[in-house]
DNA sequence: TTGTAAGCGTTATCAA
DNA sequence: TTGATAACGCTTACAA
């Protein structure tokens, strides 16, 4: 491996100036500037990001990123765009899947901090995380992304979750719908308490009733979907749509409603949220509210890499606006 | 940040000893191991990756992954095998989402080369890849995950995708399917032409014809597996069944027969190959043939930490075996 | 069994 | 504008 030193006796000059040289630092002159970068290139040489962390007491230029579920697209999706920004500014990115797993989430926590990651980039944090409060208080920056907490001042990126609510349930009710359920997502997250609170407020400015049996909240899952749409049946209470606070609890409730011979959308609507790429895939051809999730990770990167290099305390957040995405799991009720 | 310094303060120790201690050197007491190792839980000490990689002259702890699209669930499922073991065994993963782009690829490459990463993980290589000789020939180990190069004797995992391909035929011959298409992946992917040729063994065992016509290789992308089976259509050909490469072309088969009028699978049986998480979805339920795709990347994980850490010279190279998985893209043909 | 000192590849300070 | 030197935090001969 071609280190400084081999290139200064190359050049003929001493390793400061290389370093200097490739460092695009002003203290040199332009001559031994070029000269220096050409025979760097042609020796092929990579700076050793361990080396110079070290020696400025950064990192090894590096962003963690945890999230909950590299399986769920969502999260695939989040993870491309945090991805592609911190490569094209020279950063890496170290995959923390914690499968909620608090154990997991420990261990890569141990990781990063050994690995002297630049800023960390938390995409599962519940509205008291106890966690959460550790981190913010360590000297890495870092970022909450979708979710953020009621306790702690952070850096965060997020989408108006309220008004997705509201988008996605002013698009049941102006199908004519009016028996509408809610499945949601934990009731510590951020996110599923902002869609329940659009959900309700939009009911309420229509003078809808909330039948509260068949309005929950739950994991973001499939198989949670599936549970609890099965148990709304069974309730015998009517209802002719569902919103639910995200796409996988969309598809196990249509999973569960067909399993009871009920037909999606024709005796019942379901709306998502989300629009992970499940929700395009032929045969499913889901209604959902539109996150720029892509988007959310690249800025989030871009944002916290600046933060890192330049010492920001100013704290970063940002508010998107989601989109109603119409699919073919919406249509007026029969009896409308 | 704590450093092996304040601890050896601490002790009353050198700062040498109680590297020992936290190493489990064996030149070292018992009991000033204990109070070393106490005195450092309090401090709270995490070991600096970077200063302890420089000196000893590997990389900080990681590895680095580099695959095509992590929306591709498939890629999920093995980047949540080599985060898994790899965490637990200490090391970081880099991810490198290349989108198939070679400017991406590279770019990538530098990086891992800079961060110094242990490893490397690779699983997108083509047959005769000129970028994999130039890795291969670096001093970082590397592993292919199911894509071999014909040329190189690098370490690999795979599945043995002549006898995937060969099952999922066999179970269209076995419901009853004469007239079989293909639609395969990139021909320049050893995956796509082993599972081809397994494809093609079957039908001869059986004394089935071939039709050139409804045989071909694409890309793996659900917009391939759309035009390939409009093409078909199109061609006037008869067809009960197809085999696809890969779950994602499956899906974008479905898609165009559907919008065709033909019905899966009372028209046409599919098969896919891959068993991703959308082949389970609710109004999927697709029958694909499966591979043991986290074990992969859990195992790949582990082999290339071992020979990193013990500078092995022999080569690793492992062949899995796929499994049929039958659900509801599939049954008899009509005729038949 | 422990301590001293050198060194990993950089960058930054100071002097020239 | 350049060079010598120290320093980052750790490991490892070598000496004690």
């Amino acid at each position: 491996m071609t280190t400084i030193e081999d290139i200064a006796e190359e050049a003929d000059v001493s390793p400061s100036t290389v370093s200097r040289a490739l460092n695009n630092s002003s203290l040199i002159g332009e001559e031994t500037r070029r000269k220096v970068k050409r025979i760097a290139r042609e020796m092929n040489y990579k700076k050793n990001d361990l080396a110079s962390g070290l020696v400025k007491g950064v990192g090894v230029g590096a962003l963690g990123l945890i999230i909950p579920n590299i399986s769920n697209p969502y999260y695939a999706e989040l993870t491309r765009g945090v991805q592609d920004r911190a490569n094209e500014l020279g950063y890496g990115v170290f995959l923390g899947d914690t499968e909620a797993s608090l154990e997991k989430e420990r261990r890569f926590e141990t990781l990063l901090r050994r690995k002297k990651v630049d800023g960390i980039i938390l995409a599962s944090a519940t509205v008291n995380d106890p966690y959460l409060k550790e981190l913010n208080n360590s000297s890495v920056p870092i970022m909450l992304i979708s979710r953020i907490s009621r306790e702690l001042e952070t850096n965060f990126i997020k989408v108006d979750d309220i008004k997705g609510g509201r988008l996605a349930v002013e698009h049941l009710v102006e199908l004519g719908h009016e028996k509408i359920g809610f499945i949601g997502g934990p009731d510590d997250f951020s996110s599923a308490q902002d869609r329940r609170v659009g959900f309700e407020k939009v009911m309420k400015e229509h003078g809808l009733p909330i039948n509260r049996s068949i309005v929950s909240h739950a994991q973001y899952t499939q198989e949670a979907g599936h549970n609890m749409a099965s148990a709304y049946i069974s309730k015998q209470d009517k209802f002719t749509a569902i919103f639910c606070a995200n796409d996988i609890i969309a598809l196990g409730a249509i999973e569960a409603l067909e399993r009871d011979g009920l037909v999606v959308p024709e005796d019942v609507s379901i709306v998502g949220y989300d629009n992970i790429s499940y929700a395009s895939l032929p045969r499913i051809m889901l209604t959902t509210v539109s996150q720029p999730i892509y988007t959310m990770g690249y800025d989030a990167a871009e944002s916290l890499i600046d933060i890192s290099e330049n010492e920001k305390e100013q704290s970063i957040q940002r508010e998107l606006t989601p989109k109603l995405v119409v699919r073919n799991t919406t249509r007026k009720p029969k009896s409308g």
